[in-house]
DNA sequence: ATAGGCTGTCGAAGCGCTTCGACAGCCTAT
DNA sequence: ATAGGCTGTCGAAGCGCTTCGACAGCCTAT
């Protein structure tokens, strides 16, 4: 391996000229610039990290956790895990994947042994137990969720309140009087995920200033879990005409449900999904949705943290606004018979 | 931040003895080691990263190249970038999270820099540029996939070849003679990502051998291109009732349509599929399927690392026989009326 | 003509570990 | 009784950087 002091001697200076022309802390004139970074070049020279992290005590590493779980919204996951670690390379950091496994002993190893300077949490629940270890630490943070108390916290989410208002507002625009909203699987409400409230907040919220009528029923993914969640809606409410859909894995099932039951979509119900891009698009019917933006909360969690560790940047909830996209799912409501 | 010095005096020993606790590599009494643990245990002594790193040149961490495409076989990519995560952490290693945007650039910079002592690479292709530096280097690597050169490499893959086979003889068994494959969409044949081109391989080799009529179509995924898709295999070949689906993204609107079009399945057409378990069992039929083992992928490659790291192991190629499971798409194939 | 201030470069110290050689003190074999 | 070999511990060197203080040499303002 080439160290520094090979280059400084192949280039016919100090080492610490060298590191000024790396880090460019102190001016160094044009020629001599010039011939470091040629010799740099030649030598094919990569400063050793971990020299460089015990000297600055820096490592220019984001740490990342990541929820071990994969049975959930798993393509948002990994388009954020990768926003995040390309955002990251632009400001001269590498990522160090954690999976949420360790739990809070994470927290305090990486802020312990300098692994990291900067940490990322995904798929924060309401009253997560690392919050008071971050808290604590004077190691910047971001969290990518939203938990019930942001004090001293920097998060970044999408606003699924807004969303929810988002979706009610669009099918009352079309006529419709009777919501129904597929949630997402039980477990996700009973483990407090801050997403899943909020958005259903929204959705009653405007629901009832709209003065509709909404029924909000959880939904595990799968065929059989929507065609039991159907009925029982269908039973409850037979006026149903506007579905708001949160689960992925409902969604596909819940379009071929209604197409085999004759139920045209959208001229007899209208469906309107949150869910990524990809979803809305590649589904049976191109559906009118919400997207979360997964690869926008990334980039904008990495440059918070790169503008905290610059000494810029302060705690603060950044809510990205929702945008609905109309597409085929979604259409005026039937005239009542 | 506590350093190894404090914990030393706070024990009453010298520096070195606690680096020998913590490491292990020379003989220690009970009542030191015990003393120095209590100190480390009271302190909340985390060691140094960088520092260990440059004393020791190992940083103990891996490196874990992902494809940076978002939009292909994203759940399994996840669930095996988990599993590396979660398996690597059992060994003492942190994962290091690159995607592959640098190139060839991200190797170079690893092995130079120091900043891992090992990489996995995921998403290979038949002829990967990143190859010979892997090659060239000392520094361990697997790669999860299987490029067309494997001399000096080791690899970990599921035998796409014997999935293809096991595909076939399924349906063979089951008596239908002709059976349409729809595949990966076009570009990744193009992009020469090996295991489309073997499964591909096996399909044709064991349809051959048994004497059975075979169409290759690849397909993007969704409704509209599985449509098209549908619809010239039917024109070319009326008798089709085997299917084995490819492109998880191709699965559920292949099912849609077929129920439109009034086939029933499995009574009329059997359809196998290669995809991840849960897009099995989550679809409007349960389907019989060949699992992508993400999770054994994973763990395999970190395990093969770490014995290379340890100075055991070697290069070899590890394929994983596949396994099918039945469920309920797929039956004897309806008699010739 | 000269003081004072830049600009560019160097040398040395230090970051917090690991690891090597040394050796005190004891045990065992003769 | 004594040589030789363990066992457990220490001190020092060194890993490859960054950063601080020092200062030579020049320029500019008076």
């Amino acid at each position: 391996m080439v160290t520094l002091a090979e280059v400084a001697q192949h280039a016919g200076v100090s080492a610490s000229t060298v590191s000024y022309v790396l880090s460019g802390k102190r001016s160094i004139s044009t020629t001599t610039r010039r011939r470091v970074e040629e010799s740099i070049r030649k030598l094919g020279y990569h400063p050793n990290a971990g020299a460089r992290a015990l000297a600055s005590s820096r490592s220019n590493i984001i740490a990342l956790m990541v929820p071990l779980r994969t049975d959930m919204y798993v393509p948002v996951m990994m388009e954020i895990a990768i926003a995040v670690a390309t955002t990251a390379r632009t400001h001269g950091y590498d990522v160090l994947l954690l999976t949420g496994e360790e739990g809070p002993d994470a927290v305090r190893r990486v802020t312990g042994s300098g692994l990291a300077d900067a940490m990322i949490l995904m798929d924060v629940e309401l009253d997560d137990e690392r919050l008071p270890l971050l808290r604590a630490t004077d190691q910047p943070s971001v969290l990518i969720g939203l938990p019930a108390d942001t004090t001293g916290l920097t998060c970044v989410d999408l606003d699924f309140k807004a969303t929810g208002a988002l979706c009610v507002e669009h099918l009352a625009t079309l006529g419709h009087r009777d919501i129904a909203v597929i949630g997402e699987a039980p477990a996700v409400y009973e483990r407090h995920t801050g997403f899943a409230e909020r958005t259903l907040d929204g959705l009653r919220t405007r629901a009832r200033e709209l003065g509709l009528r909404l029924l909000h029923r959880p939904c595990e993914g799968g065929y059989d879990a929507m065609a039991a969640t159907l009925a029982r809606i269908l039973d409850e409410r037979p006026d149903t005409t506007g579905f708001v859909v949160q689960n992925e894995a409902a969604v596909e099932p819940l379009l071929a449900l209604l197409r085999q039951q004759g139920r045209a979509v959208p001229e007899d119900v209208s469906v309107v999904a949150v869910c990524p891009e990809q979803v809305a698009v590649q589904a049976s019917v191109r559906l009118t949705s919400v997207a979360v933006p997964a690869q926008e909360m990334g980039r904008h969690a990495v440059d918070q943290l790169v503008a905290k560790l610059d000494g810029r940047g302060s705690d603060e909830v950044v809510l990205l606004a929702p945008e609905l996209t109309v597409r085929a799912s979604s259409g005026p409501a039937p005239v009542q018979p």
